[in-house]
DNA sequence: CCATATATTTCGGCG
DNA sequence: CGCCGAAGTATATGG
């Protein structure tokens, strides 16, 4: 892999470090002293102080603080990203044209600049969240309850698309409402307008909320709409090709007992 | 500020820089061949490749390919995060207890390792959303129009809480639904539902629908509920006693005409 | 390109 | 600590 790192670069090296990290599409690291300015969706301002500023090959623009997951400031990717000197300071500016918008980071000390043209051509593989229960119940409809079938996935209503549509074994239409976590009001209310759709209707319909869990004002208003809760965690694995060889996964699982 | 950065160190050196980082509350910052694996709220693996990783002193921790402005894999502020040397690789954990979860990088190849203490006690000063919005219709209520008079903020109903709730010149009750981006009809929904909880009133209730803009499809079912737009702006200003000499935002509102 | 829905959302605020 | 709501949300997906 290539990569180039320098301490305390003066103004003019720290400038020719990031051109060049940026016209070889690397990633660029900076770590600054500096001043930042956003406007465009919003508009801030953040005075000086030590902060990492990371430029990657597609344009994402993020300043990061001592604390936080999150960026103070960011561009996202396809930003348009540049570095001019001016008046004894660095900017790096990234902007968009839709949404307008515009980023500028003012470099007052650089202690470290850097950037690597790194090789990574995987793919996450993540599994737990909705979609993966919808497929887990169209597959085995039975974890529902027993006799359920399942019909139709995103019904559309016209306050929304219903999760998953289908019957119960004596032939009621059910509504199921997933949610990949713990489940709050929110999440019956929407349950409730769906069956309020279904109104027209003379016929019964059953509402299941169907997640690992309800707070506990979710699970009352379930009881006063007459609705039903359905404890049901996202499945966890992996496609069948594909194996892991660590013993993560399993050590994890003993935490969790 | 204290910093330290080093190229392709072995195993054992950049073991030793990532805990010195560690026990002096650094930002940590790995550039490296890795493989990540993740369970938790979801479960995810990543095979081989060359990441940044990033270590902030209050336990955030992320890792970043080399697109997308979001980690691909992170664990949240105060997380538990350690370094072991294990089979000929370094393992780095972050962990939390709730929820349970767990992020595991194991380290193949560095290429460089470094950490930081900087100095930034700055906080962000962001203006432009909701909040701004609501505080500048309170001060000058007449921006919703001629004779409005705003009384409560959050006014609870069975639903949800109504942004802004006040009357008109002439008496009526108004019921506002700020939005500080480009509304969508979930935002007109919203703003049914609020009035349709004053359907037990007698008295004629309007409702307002508050952003800079909406989509077709919120203008046409704004219509067909009878109900209000009114385009503003969330305001952009900062507080009084805060100026800015950067001549920054003066240029991006040339960019925005 | 616009609009919708999900997220290991994160983050702040309140109880 | 849990819940709720907003976010410059980001990101994937469908029209």
């Amino acid at each position: 892999m290539k990569f180039l790192s320098e301490e305390n670069p003066d103004h003019q090296r720290t400038f020719e470090i990031i051109n060049e990290g940026l016209s070889k599409k690397a990633v660029v690291v900076v770590v600054a002293c500096c001043t930042v300015n956003y406007d465009g969706r919003a508009r801030s301002k953040l005075g000086a102080g030590d902060r990492m500023v990371m430029i990657k090959s597609d344009g994402s623009f993020m300043v990061h603080q001592n604390i936080n997951l999150e960026p103070v400031n960011w561009q996202p990717p396809k930003s348009n990203c540049s570095a001019v000197l001016k008046d004894g300071n660095i900017i790096l500016e990234g902007s968009r044209r839709s949404p307008p918008e515009r980023l500028q980071v003012v470099i007052h000390k650089t202690y470290v600049a850097s950037y690597y043209n790194g090789k990574d051509n995987k793919d996450l593989e993540l599994t737990g969240y909705e979609e993966n229960m919808r497929e887990m119940i169209f597959k085995t409809p039975d974890i529902i309850e027993e006799g359920f079938r399942p019909s139709t996935k995103e019904y559309p209503t016209s306050t929304g698309f219903i999760d998953v549509l289908g019957k119960d074994k004596n032939g009621n239409v059910v509504v199921l409402e997933l949610k990949s976590r713990r489940a709050g009001i929110n999440a019956v209310k929407q349950l409730k307008r769906y069956l309020d759709d279904f109104s027209d209707h003379k016929e019964f319909v059953r509402g299941i909320l169907v997640a690992p869990s309800v707070t506990d004002d979710a699970a009352e208003l379930l009881e006063g709409f007459k609705l039903e809760f359905k404890p049901l965690d996202p499945p966890r694995e992996f496609g069948a090709d594909k194996n892991l060889t660590l013993d993560f996964f399993s050590k994890t699982q003993d935490t969790k007992t």
